[in-house]
DNA sequence: CCTACCGATCGGTAGG
DNA sequence: CCTACCGATCGGTAGG
């Protein structure tokens, strides 16, 4: 609808990611999208206002995608690396994303929670519902803690994401031919994939293998 | 030596961990100690020096630290448990520090690395020798990148302790006998240490069956 | 009457 | 360490 809102809202996801919240003025903004303060105010009654839109705006385009890379990945080779692969994805193509989230995470804990709670815990608990199902099966180590698990993956794509740019200055280069990025999605995968899996997939491999 | 200077850094590494360095006001670090404003600026002459002197006890503190560790570790059993569990334990005993140094990679990461670099690499080092040998004796997974692990690691420890509240309330509890902080530390020394041995250590379950 | 803004200024607070 | 301030900028609102 309103091509000024959508642009306030692109500009301010960029700078709360960037400088947080409280240090991003509505005069930064407003020079971000070409309008004035004033103008801001009109769209969005308060600056909070601002900050709940853009989080909304988030949580919404997770909320359609992760479905789409769960039903993607339903069946098929390396599911797990996929569906891992998607979900770094999301955040990689837009780090903006994951910056914003951990500064709230940081910020406003509770606020969302409120939205979490709602929008994206049916979600994690189907993939805790198949971890669990991995166990009985024995696919899955028995001593995983599930919810813990999920987190701490969770927690290594936000900051790994949202941290890129001191990767880059402190890890250095093993290997300069591919990215720092990428070096650290792969080692994400092989991380999660081997702390999970019972019996070691040779999927890994085979890629590099194929390749 | 000054006792006004001590209670400035601990009520500011306090509101700088909660609040971020931005939304904290000298007004608020003067209420906090029960100082006045100018009384700040007679003591550090910025803002930004009380943020550098925090960040510098903080770094040196771990510098002071983390060769006990790695010492205290040097042999006997379960040592990679003991090295993690102590790192997590500096972090856990004061859970802002882990907020603050979160924040500080977020607003400033090049500051960070300056620091970083000359104080801490040399350790970084030494962790990262010690994995690859292991990958020539066979013991740990040749196809571990190992300054991308050791990075994720880092990453999970400052993150789940940095985000401890938030995880409370939205990972629940699988077992209401142990607090989420627990639980969350010994998954992620699990996870850790599965992704990088070969050999599946008995170490966590001996302990369980011995106790 | 509506939308999408403007220039100017409100009362307070920032770091110094 | 406090009092007394400064230039500027903060988020938000006024009438047009």
């Amino acid at each position: 609808m309103s091509e000024s809102r959508d642009k306030i809202l692109v500009a301010s996801l960029h700078l709360f990611a960037r400088r947080g919240y409280d240090a991003t003025s509505l005069s930064m903004i407003g020079e971000a999208t070409g309008l004035l303060k004033g103008s801001l105010v009109y769209h969005f009654s308060t600056k909070d206002a601002i900050r709940k839109a853009v989080l909304d705006g988030l949580l919404n385009r997770w909320k359609d995608v992760l479905p789409a890379i769960l039903m993607a990945a339903a069946s098929g080779e390396n599911r797990f690396e996929r569906i891992l692969g998607e979900a770094l994805g999301f955040f990689l193509a837009e780090p903006d994303r994951a910056r914003f989230l951990l500064r709230e995470c940081l910020d406003r804990p509770d606020d969302l929670q409120e939205r979490y709670a709602k929008q994206l815990e049916p979600w994690i608990a189907v993939v805790a519902d198949a971890i669990d199902k991995g166990k009985e099966t024995g696919e899955i180590y028995a001593t995983v803690n599930t919810r813990a698990y999920i987190w701490q993956v969770v927690l290594m794509i936000l900051s790994s994401v949202a941290l890129s740019p001191l990767a880059d200055l402190m890890v250095g280069e093993d290997d300069p031919r591919q990215d720092m990025a990428e070096q650290l999605s792969r080692e994400l995968i092989r991380m999660a994939h081997q702390s999970l899996f019972c019996t070691p997939k040779t999927s890994l491999k085979e890629e590099k293998d194929h390749g």
